[in-house]
DNA sequence: ACTAATTTTGAAAGCCCTTCCATAGATGTA
DNA sequence: TACATCTATGGAAGGGCTTTCAAAATTAGT
């Protein structure tokens, strides 16, 4: 039914070598040739098989993406990022979200055999080191984003230093009493938001008080969740233990749930408790929420860009761009009270910049 | 590199044809045959390539899904839908996120070909008229979601019947000056939110003042953002009229873009001014919404189900199903004050149906 | 005008599978 | 034992493309 080549060979009477060879632009062929086989190739409205071509030139212009599903809001931006880079490459993108860890090795395995995919974007998981010798063997570009793998280009948010610059700023407002909301302890980002946090606090000489400080504990999901926020603040509330003055939270769309859970108590917030978060999702904004941006439609298109490169490229030593969180001052830290929200840039630590 | 079914045929010593048969689980091969070819295939390490798979079987276990990506938070979920119901058919799914209405056309004529993709979903966006022969000519399975076109199989929310419901809802609590919050009017679902409210009133007898209804008129958006209800509430606010005691907004996320609006003003919701929204995203229930909800992850699955089904049944008529949506009540519409939301079911009207 | 160098062209080979068809082998029947 | 019937198996064909290679056509050179 569908036009091949050889349907275009035949109208055009010319060679299938010939049509291919206009068709993907060789510049060894007449104009005359090539104009005529273009117009026979618009009026049979023919439309290249991607198999066909993917199995001939041992490439499939298709790249795979697996993202950790559960935590919407991050990823969701990311994406975004990731489309409208790949729309202009005119790759295609395989999109596998996984909701459970074991899903990541069927996903892997699927993706594994050259040819299949050109590149593979990782996100946010820890990649397995099962297949680390195998995606070497088999030459498949991997960029790893958000996590850190020593065998791949990687991605990675400046976890650690960017709790830092939170909780200083919560220690430059006044605040030496400060608690911390955390994610689920398995994810990496969450363990170095945790250590950046409470190695400030330790730097500074305040003290660290563990009842104060909840991480998310369930098995399913990451707790990068607004019900996840919401049930840690209950839980400390639960406790009777004195209130600190100041949350780092680890997430946005956690401290929507913290502030919530604070209200029920008629806790407000800035006014008896200052919030800092991470992520600068959409909502943050909208909730007056000081928080650490991460450029997560800007680390999409940069996921894809390096991938490119590295398809371009291989052989060449993995690299790792590391990306500073961004101090976003709103109302939800105490520090302004104004309607409209700005940044401030303190100095230039607190600026975004990237590293290479 | 990687190991073909040549070399597992040579291993094995066997035909290809048999090894083949082995990995397809055809009957007709001796258990002992079959026992060989498997344990040469594991040891190594065989990955069939899908692409040579699709080409040779014309077809290619992948679906493909043109979805508009700025309308962000409904799509999510139904994206979890449709990954969940895809995993364990062991589909493929290639993603295609719209930003500008031009790129839908690309998209379709990339998918267009049979054997690419094995069906396509299509999301939320008027079908292409200049596609419709095409797609029954190249016979294409495709199911249109939250769209009505009378040549596909279509899955469709009853926007006009949950606005009747939701307004109706309004109306019981004792409003009668109501006002309404659309997203923009060129989408399909806003539209029908538009009448069945207009309806609604009519029916009522009460007066539709049309200062108080506000469209948005984005040109790149749809309209369905908290930035569009925000802008939509201020639009009122600032023409001075007299404020309505009710809004019916589109969708969710718009109505916390309104409530926001609104308290800016100092207008509490809902002691001064009653919401109800549509869509019941995850914030809808931190928000204490009342809202139609629309069962979003239930759509994805139901899609692909759909989808599968028609790949396996070709030739029959097209279907349509038809999802109303269910008054979900919390206390933004003022009915209820507890802290705990609660689904209330006054009548059979108001609970979700699925229509055949 | 005739040969050499160059460019353009046609068609076969190959990518890795599935499927069909013919053959070899096994089983059953008289 | 001989013959028909079935079943398991090997391998060719085919799917639509790219790419290579050799042949044909063109251009240049003398």
């Amino acid at each position: 039914m569908a036009a091949t080549i050889y349907d275009i060979a035949r109208e055009a009477k010319v060679g299938i070598g010939t049509v291919s060879r206009v068709l993907n632009n060789s510049p060894k062929v007449t104009q005359q040739t090539r104009d005529r086989v273009i117009s026979v190739a618009s009026r049979l409205n023919y439309q290249p098989h991607a198999f066909a071509q993917a199995l001939a030139r041992k490439r499939s212009n298709t790249l795979g993406a697996i993202i950790p599903f559960f935590t919407n809001y991050f990823f969701i931006e990311v994406l975004k990022g990731i489309q409208d880079a790949l729309l202009n490459l005119g790759y295609d993108l395989i999109l596998h979200g996984v909701n459970h860890r074991d899903q990541i090795n069927e996903y892997i395995r699927k993706n594994l055999k050259k040819g299949r995919i050109d590149g593979l974007l990782f996100f946010s998981m820890p990649f397995p080191d099962t297949f680390v010798e195998v995606i070497k063997q088999e030459e498949i570009p991997v960029i790893v984003i958000d996590y850190f793998h020593p065998s791949f280009d990687c991605i990675c948010v400046k976890n650690t230093e960017g709790a830092m610059v939170a909780t200083q700023h919560l220690i430059s407002l006044g605040h030496t009493d400060i608690g911390m909301i955390n994610a689920n302890i398995t994810s990496e980002p969450a363990k170095d938001r945790l250590s950046g946090f409470k190695e400030t606090l330790s730097h500074q000489n305040l003290q660290i008080r563990d009842e104060i400080i909840v991480s998310s504990i369930s098995r399913k999901q990451d707790g990068f969740s607004r019900d996840s926020g919401y049930t840690s603040m209950k839980e400390i509330l639960s406790k009777k233990v004195k209130l600190p003055t100041a949350f780092f939270v680890s997430s946005d769309i956690q401290a929507i749930g913290v502030i919530s859970a604070l209200a029920e108590e008629g806790i407000r917030v800035p006014d008896d408790v200052a919030v800092v978060s991470f992520d600068d999702i959409e909502l943050a904004r909208h909730f007056e929420l000081t928080t650490m941006r991460q450029p997560m439609y800007d680390m999409g298109v940069m996921a894809v860009e390096k991938l490119i490169d590295r398809i371009k490229n291989p052989g060449t030593p993995p690299t790792l761009t590391t990306i500073l969180p961004k101090l976003i001052v709103r109302k939800s830290c105490g520090a302004r009270k104004s309607e409209h929200a700005e940044f401030i840039d303190h100095n230039t630590l607190y600026s975004s910049e990237i590293e290479k």
